[in-house]
DNA sequence: AAGAACTCCTGTTGGC
DNA sequence: TGCCAACAGGAGTTCT
């Protein structure tokens, strides 16, 4: 569900109550996520400073005072809801309802000195949390294999030219990878490959020349990429069912939105006369125009 | 070793 | 109204 733009989003709502802050009381109203939560997950966070929230791809990095990060992950429903003391925002009732998800999906609920609460919600479980040594995150099996993050300095033509050559796999899997380049997911990268002109169908190899040198696809692409989730993280990311911003508002880039959902419409590419088509690539829907994405 | 299929889980939507 | 299949922003695991 998150893509980089949410996850950035929930990050910089998140921020101003839980970093500098104590976990002072950890709720955890179940035992696992997608993955079992941290053996004795409260007796490791209270009494604790949050000294940063960091994001790396879509995962937010909590860095906890004694040398351990909390590494969560919102999978595809999951939903963080701040409350600050006095508000009514976790009572019971349609209020809370709208700003949080149904309350029974509040897994956790993390209480701060400051008086702030912070509830994951998580319908679907997909997401999850684990903490390890913050010396050893690099070395962490869910970071270490991350290709660079798209709006950083290495994610550039050379380096994705570099990465694809020789790739038989399509477009749209090799820039889901997150191996290849992190923090991308089916929105972002379908509204990219239309902003540059690229058939998700194509073979990733195309943004190498036989040298290794870049196309000027790849140029294309790599710019389409870093403009799409440049305007997404300023638009507050994109609500379709699950996500809500921290206080429970909504993103608003989907309203713009070129190709994702817009099957049968018109392209909305100037000039160019096609029908935006849904088709299916490794079980997940590919929105494409056939007409000015080669 | 790359690539594709399968899997986890709940909720919503659309067709009959 | 009910019932059922398809689908949803992800990605680790397991196969070929």
């Amino acid at each position: 569900m998150p893509e980089l733009p949410e996850v950035e989003t929930v990050r910089r709502g998140l921020e101003p109550v839980l970093a500098n802050r104590r976990i002072a009381r950890l709720e955890q109203r179940r035992p696992d996520l997608r993955f079992p939560l941290p053996e004795k997950f409260s007796e490791r966070l209270c009494g604790r400073r949050i000294e940063t929230l960091a994001r790396r791809a879509k995962y937010l990095l909590a860095h906890i005072e004694g040398g351990e990060t909390l590494i969560m992950h919102l999978g595809m429903s999951g939903r963080f809801t701040i409350a600050l003391q006095g508000s009514s925002a976790n009572e019971p009732g349609n209020f809370a309802r709208t700003q949080g998800g149904d309350p029974r999906h509040d897994h956790v609920v993390f209480h701060t000195d400051g008086g702030a609460s912070v509830t994951y919600n998580d319908p679907r479980r997909f997401g999850f949390m684990v903490m390890t040594s913050t010396g050893g995150l690099e070395d962490h099996p869910l970071i270490r294999q991350l290709g660079p993050e798209p709006l950083g300095n290495t994610m550039n033509a050379d380096y994705l030219a570099a990465r694809a050559r020789s790739r038989q796999a399509d477009l749209k899997a090799f820039l889901m990878d997150q191996r290849n380049i992190s923090g991308l997911g089916n929105i972002y990268v379908c509204e990219a490959l239309h902003r540059a002109g690229l058939s998700p169908i194509r073979a990733a190899a195309c943004l190498a020349k036989k040298s290794g040198a870049p196309t000027e696809r790849a140029e294309r692409i790599a710019s389409a990429i870093r403009a799409v989730l440049n305007e997404a993280i300023a638009a507050g990311g994109s609500s379709l069912r699950d996500y809500r911003q921290t206080d429970g508002g909504l993103g608003y880039f989907q309203h713009a939105f070129s190709v994702y959902g817009r099957a049968g419409e018109a392209c909305l590419r100037q000039g160019c006369r096609g029908t935006v088509r849904r088709t299916v690539q490794a079980g997940r829907s590919t929105f494409h125009c056939p007409a000015c994405q080669r």
